[in-house]
DNA sequence: GACGCTATTGCGCAAATGTCCAATAAGCCC
DNA sequence: GGGCTTATTGGACATTTGCGCAATAGCGTC
């Protein structure tokens, strides 16, 4: 293997290991399934990381905090509240994915007992959370939304989004994806007494996939 | 090891694998755990379960299977469907305590991985959909309750239930007890046109705890 | 071109795990 | 009490895991 800089090799490592976690999920991810990603040794590994659970750790940080910045990037595009919200919602459809959204089912899973995950995890979960609660704080500032606790609101909200997401990664065909999207949505316009059809997908939403 | 009847040390392997399993989570429980706790051999358990995945499948169901129940059995002793609900809330709080929790929370990671433990998980989570559904339709037919889709407001309120949940105990700090039952409630309050406190909990449900 | 630092290797080790199986012994019927 | 059924044992086996270590090789410096 061509010898990198100690900096260059962490980012590769991290990388590789993000792949191996987005097939396997984080359980199932081992020491020599990211050396053969990488297509080095094992050893490799250790020399960079002192533990496994570090390992893990900083790659579903990497993983997760992306996803994160991405959502907050399309936010900040959208004129408004309301469609600040859309496009959240329309943002976390998209990094919620199966892949995604298994990587989080075992951090939440794995939280208990890992706890450099469970900071990581937790910290990321709060972030979400306050990004749905300054929407809705300008919302209501301006008069477009109506909520008395938005810090409740924007925890539901996003509990909601998980929950749900939740039943259609575990579960698969109990709750499909577009029933997600539409049933998310809908919830969010009840809490936040909009008119229904309010929050639904921006056709023209910036960055839009597919 | 005293020689027992097969329904017999069938039930008590599940009941040793059902300790170990709230004590180091699902992930983490292994054979030799379950035979320690029986205080017998390991080959003794594959004399009765045919692989790993039933017997946690099987311990998992008899425990969430049983808080199900639970559940039912004190809804069925609300008068009318307001007082369901709000049982359905008290006994859900008392279900979803740290050690349910969390094993459903491993359920929805490992189902991915063990499919006999997502077909029991599933099933579950769809009962307690109907359950809830059922109390919002019987509300919308005599008109206390506000709802177009009791089928998604269904699954809205237990996935909220569930989301939150989940934070309190993955993450611990980040939200209380109190208010997963506080929020949760009102949640629901919002989404059945309900007016806030009308599903407090009830001081004097029948089986209530502490 | 020689030298030194260190990234990289590749294997070894101990522990743990699911599964299987021949041997043992406990209860029951005659 | 003898014999049959089968619950139960206890360990063997192959595999996998995280981790450590001595050896090797790539790159910069003089």
């Amino acid at each position: 293997m061509a010898r990198m800089t100690p900096d260059d090799r962490r980012a590769a490592i991290i990388a590789a290991t993000l792949a191996v976690m987005q097939r396997q999920g984080i359980a199932a991810t081992t020491v020599r399934d990211v050396a053969a990603e990488l297509d080095a040794s094992s050893g490799l590994i250790h020399h960079y990381m002192t533990s496994m659970d570090e390992l893990i750790a900083e790659a579903f940080e990497r993983a997760a905090g992306a996803d994160l910045l991405a959502t907050r990037a399309l936010v900040e595009q959208g004129q408004g509240p309301l469609e600040q919200l859309r496009f959240f919602f329309d943002s976390y459809s998209r990094a919620g994915d199966d892949f995604g959204m298994q990587l989080w089912l075992d951090a939440w899973a794995e939280a208990a007992r890992r706890p450099e995950l469970r900071q990581t995890s937790q910290r990321l979960n709060q972030a979400w959370q306050q990004l749905i609660r300054s929407i809705i704080e300008d919302g209501v500032r301006i008069g477009v939304m109506n909520c008395t606790d938005p810090v409740a609101a924007a925890w539901r909200i996003l509990s909601l989004l998980d929950g749900l997401h939740l039943q259609e990664v575990a579960h698969g065909d109990s709750v499909t994806s577009q029933q997600v999207t539409k049933w998310s949505r809908h919830g969010a316009e009840i809490e936040l007494g909009l008119a229904e059809g309010t929050l639904a997908s921006h056709p023209t939403a910036p960055g839009e996939l597919t």
